[in-house]
This record gives structure tokens, C-alpha cells and sequence, in this order.
DNA sequence: CGGACAATTGATCTACCTCAAAATTGGTGG
DNA sequence: CCACCAATTTTGAGGTAGATCAATTGTCCG
């Protein structure tokens, strides 16, 4: 289990994530926590960049959730992604200028901003972050690529199920979640929007994934019974996460 | 125009590339061009790597089109994105073990394989061309988000005509395509397997484009009439391709 | 000319949507 | 602890965008 984040040392979590993917010298550590950080608490679905903008900083998420989102015409939104401490949902920024989306605390969250100079120094004296930073940005375009497959291609069920599982493996990644449960605070409209789906259709997969006993969703907590029969109906492989 | 790549200076079409993108120095010009670069010719649909694969090579599109796909069950395809002359269709595998989809040739085409090791080198000599590579990959990703949006959140309509408005950017970008019109191979099978459609929907969505003078489709040819017309049928902001 | 493949059209079907109302839940202040 | 409010979840009924199936008609190319 994964304790959480200090407010002594907020950058461990990065260190710790980062180390996750590839070796890291002392130097490269000490480097990495000794960066400027500015430690801000947000409140549920408050904005942290706006599709359009030109952030100079990045944030690092060290507590709750976040989710990129888009809206487009007539009040239509579509959710990207969700992400967990230890994610920098918007490393993009840092070489590209301006948002195409939007980014959000999901729940309360805890989050430390760093600017966008401080980390360009760091990849210039270590490249071998640089690297670690893209290719956390190349899994993080593996993950878009399935969400495509599965908004082309797939049934409503599949996908659901197919988010669970993608969810669950990013959880237990960084000891949010275990014994196939954890806090779940997404709701059901939420759920419609990040599947392209509306959300009375959300409820009724629901309810069949509940009659096939292959989850429990209730009270924010969500409980997995039967992960093998979840996989097969997503045809979930979690390789692409690279955890 | 651009003129098509001599096979005297194949890699000429990758300077080309990232200089649109960022400035090059003279030194990095010449040590991209003296990549050691292995060309081959494509025939249609012939694949270049196949998902699961673990490759040790890059592949630099030099002429015609390339697409990557994804096969899942009962003999569903999505196709994730297509590729013209001067991309790098797998740059992903160089920092990413092993291939979450495949790549093929579209057409018949031709590609300058890179070996991985190169390519690693060139970018510890030039942590420049690292940062270039990267933005690269990050604006793929934000084409990968425009996507799930439309197969998420947009009707038949939009998503096609959000297709043709980011091919036709990117076919005029390196010269393929002008006055609005531009060669155009795609079948309408494809068509639906990119947008998450049936062919048989894709040709009466076509049939509705043609009805509303916006585009004509014919002998692998595209016209498109009315770019305002279908700009805003899409929705569209070409921003995120950063051109 | 013939064969294969792609485009087109018609008819029917269905997964998922929209609208609307009722039941449940969780949080809040008194 | 309870009452109340707002936000969710759940259920029903009916509608529709887009799927599937099955011909038919181009079109291209060897």
C-alpha cells in the first residue's frame, strides 16, 4: 500500500512513479524533489486547465481524482480520461502551447503545481528523464488508442467492463485499490459521458453486470466478484498499461 | 508542392518533417540525414508491424499512406489513425516494448526503416531533436482525443466530415493536397471501420454530403466544395494538429 | 471480356436514446 | 436524531440512428 502523499516530501509520489517505469540515480531523485512545488487543494469538478488555455505549469496529482474532458456543441461532453495520484494529467502542456481539452479535479483533490521552466531544466541536465517523461506520455496515447477501439467497436457492456478494468489495474498500481475493491466515486452520468453512452443505458449495463454477478456498485465503493468473467467480457489485456 | 523523396536523400523528407515543427541546426539537419535508412516498397495492405510485435525499427513513411488498426473479436476492425509522407507511424515503439495494434501500408508505399539504436543515439547527441520527437508523439495523442470525441459524442454526419477535414489538413501540409481537392483511397469499408460505422451507413451518409454539396467522392478522388460548410458540420478546429 | 471488388439501394431489425416520473441515497442544518 | 433537499439511481414507454441482410449495379483492371 501506497501511504499518502507528504506534505514534507509532496514530490515522493513522483519520484516513486517515475522510478516505477525506469531506473533512476540518486541524482536524478534528489533533482526531481528538490523542484519547485506549489501545493494547492481543489474541490470537486473544479477546473484546472480550460480546453484553450496555455498552462505554464504542470500539475502532479498527490490525492482524489481527476479527468480530462471535452465539450462540444448543444452540451454534449465527452470524457477522456481518469487519472490517479502519481498522474500528470497534463504533461502534454509542456511542449505543446495550448490545451485541446479540458482538466479537472473529479473528486476533492490535492495537487502540486510545477512550472513548465523547472522541468525543461531538469530534462536538459538529465536526459534519461526526458525519456521517462515521453515515454510515460507514449502509454498514456496506448490508453486513448484502446478507448478508441472500444468507442468504435464495442458494445455498451464491453465497455463498461472494459473501463472497470482499466481503472481497477491503475488503482491497485499505486495501492488505492485491493482484493478487487476500491473507492469509486464516479457516478453513473459521468460513466455515460466517459462511454459515450446516456446515462439510463449506463444503469441498465449496470444492473446486467450486477445480475451476472461481476460487480458490486454501491455506496462510492466498488467491488469486483468475478475479474476473470469481467476480462473475457472486455476482452481486456492490460499490457498497454505497462504497470 | 513537395516534391517526392529522391532516393538519393529519403531521410531529406524527415528534416522536412520536423523542421516544420522546430528550428534545426545545420548539425542536426546532417545527422538526421545520414541515419542509416533501409527502403522498402509496400504493396497495399501489406503490414508493417502487427500487434504484439516487439520491433527494433522505426518506419519513416516516404511515399503513399499508411494506417494502424486494431483487431478484436468476431472479426471487428477500428482503424485508429492514417498516415501520409513524412510521418513516423510506430515512433511509439521506441520508447514501448511491445505494439498495442498494427501498422500497414494503405496504399502501396514506400518506407525508410530506422533502427531503434539510431535513432536512441541521435537523440542523446541532440536532446533537441529528443524534444521535437516528443512533441510529436504528444500531437498525435491530442488527434487520438479528437477521435474519441467523435466516436464518443458526434453523429455519423459530423464524424465523417471531421475526418475529411483532418485529412485534407494534413495531405496539404506536406504538399498532397490544394484547391480542396486531393487523391483520396479510401473505400467506404474502410471509411467505417475508422468512424465506427457500417459501410452500408458510411455510403448513405456520403450519399447525404453529396446531396448537400459538400463534397464528391469518385475514381479515388476528393473534391470538397464547400470547406466552410464542412468545417462547421464538423465542429472543427484544426488547432490540435499544431500545422 | 470476365472477374473481383466497391458502391448503392431496399427492407427490416435492434441497441441505444429521449422523455418523464418514481424511488433511493447522501448530506445538511436544525 | 430527524426532516428535508438535491443529486443520483432506477424503471417504464416509445422513438431513432444506425446495424444487418440481401440484392443489384457500377468500376476497374488484367
Amino acid at each position: 500500500m501506497m501511504p499518502p502523499a507528504s506534505d514534507h516530501q509532496p514530490l515522493g509520489l513522483f519520484t516513486r512513479r517515475l522510478g516505477s517505469i525506469a531506473q533512476l540515480s540518486a541524482e536524478e531523485r534528489q533533482a526531481i524533489e528538490s523542484l519547485p512545488a506549489n501545493i494547492r487543494v481543489l474541490k470537486p469538478n473544479q477546473d484546472i486547465v480550460r480546453d484553450g488555455d496555455k498552462p505554464s505549469q504542470c500539475c502532479l496529482l498527490l490525492e482524489g481524482w481527476a479527468f480530462r474532458y471535452k465539450l462540444i456543441g448543444e452540451g454534449r461532453r465527452q470524457i477522456l480520461s481518469f487519472h490517479v495520484p502519481g498522474d500528470v494529467p497534463d504533461l502534454t502542456a509542456l511542449h505543446i502551447p495550448s490545451m485541446d481539452h479540458s482538466l479537472a479535479a473529479f473528486t476533492k483533490a490535492k495537487v502540486a503545481f510545477i512550472p513548465h521552466e523547472s522541468l525543461r531544466e531538469l530534462t536538459v541536465r538529465f536526459p534519461n528523464l526526458a525519456a521517462v517523461l515521453f515515454r510515460e506520455a507514449l502509454i498514456e496515447a496506448a490508453a486513448f488508442r484502446q478507448w478508441i477501439v472500444a468507442l468504435g467497436r464495442r458494445s455498451a457492456y464491453e465497455r463498461v467492463a472494459r473501463l472497470f478494468c482499466e481503472l481497477y489495474l491503475k488503482l491497485e498500481a499505486v495501492g488505492l485499490a485491493s482484493m478487487y475493491s476500491c473507492h469509486f466515486p464516479i457516478t453513473q452520468g459521468e460513466l455515460a459521458d466517459a462511454m459515450g453512452l446516456s446515462n439510463v443505458h449506463v444503469n441498465r449495463v449496470l444492473k446486467e453486470m450486477r445480475g451476472n454477478d461481476l460487480i458490486t456498485l454501491k455506496g462510492g465503493a466498488q467491488v469486483i466478484h468475478a475479474w476473470d468473467k469481467l476480462v473475457h467480457a472486455a476482452e481486456f489485456d492490460g499490457t498497454y498499461l505497462h504497470l
